[in-house]
DNA sequence: GCGGTTGTTCCCAT
DNA sequence: CATGGGAACAACCG
């Protein structure tokens, strides 16, 4: 479910429930208290990264849906969930297996607009200052660090190198200014299009490196390993991925 | 049944 | 105190 694409599809399918009233709100553990829901409406939805915000006129509602987070849409599962939000006219949003927080403070100081990805607001000049800082960072911890790039997950960070031919190991700090920028782009660009194919139904099948067997360059095998502070797995092609170091 | 996973936070040992 | 490992959580697939 998540990464920042989905988030944005998320966005895009709740728009009908844009000011409409919240008649019955439920919430299965102790994250939320739902009742403050009750009889308010919902002005907007925005997301920053993976966080789905539903915002309210005095509080937004965050929900990271982590790895496992669902939804459903004027219908419901078996299982109580998480959030359940029942509207004044019978339509009803509901998600289960996810992280809530209520959020008071205004939305402009609880984020960096800029940190986002798939945001207009996007800056790749503060990224780079953010990764400059820190001289022993690798770029698979880097892509992975929403301070940085927030939305971006496994499958884009693996799928970003592998189109920029960036080593998962390479240093940040070794890369020449242009293969930093090219890094940026490849996530930028490969972000859009992961959302673009999982609207298709074709995210799976266009993955080049993610999970995949042999290099489509040069049908070498693909690398698996745990990297990085992260110690996420990547998936990389040893001869066509060039480490920096 | 088990292992793996598009994620993050927290606790504790070092 | 900074760092890092492991646990915890949660749901589904093969």
């Amino acid at each position: 479910m998540p990464e920042g694409p989905s988030i944005l599809i998320l966005k895009e399918l709740v728009q009908q429930f844009k000011h409409k009233t919240v008649a019955e709100a439920t919430c299965n553990n102790k994250s939320l208290d739902a009742s403050l829901l009750v009889d308010k409406r919902i002005i907007d939805f925005k997301s920053w990264g993976k966080h789905f915000l539903i915002c309210f006129p005095k509080f937004t509602v965050r929900i990271h849906m982590m790895m496992f987070g669902t939804y459903r849409i004027n219908t419901h599962t078996a299982k109580p969930p998480r959030l359940g939000l029942r509207f004044t006219d019978d339509t009803e949003l509901n998600f289960y297996a996810c992280q809530l927080q209520l959020i008071t403070e205004p939305l402009d100081k609880a984020y960096d607009w800029q940190a986002d990805i798939m945001s207009d607001h996007w800056s790749s000049r503060k990224a780079i200052k953010k990764m400059k800082a820190d001289p022993d960072l690798l770029v698979c911890d880097a892509l992975m660090d929403q301070h940085i790039f927030s939305g971006v997950g496994n499958i884009i960070k693996n799928e970003a190198l592998f189109n920029a031919r960036i080593h998962p190991e390479s240093l940040v700090s070794a890369l020449p200014p242009k293969k930093l920028t090219e890094m940026i782009n490849e996530a930028v660009k490969y972000s859009f299009q992961f959302l673009e194919q999982k609207q298709a139904g074709t995210l799976k099948k266009n993955w080049k490196a993610y999970h995949k067997k042999e290099c489509p360059r040069n049908h070498v095998p693909i690398i698996r390993k745990d990297t990085g502070k992260s110690h996420r797995t990547s998936f990389y092609c040893e001869v066509c991925q060039k480490l920096y170091k």
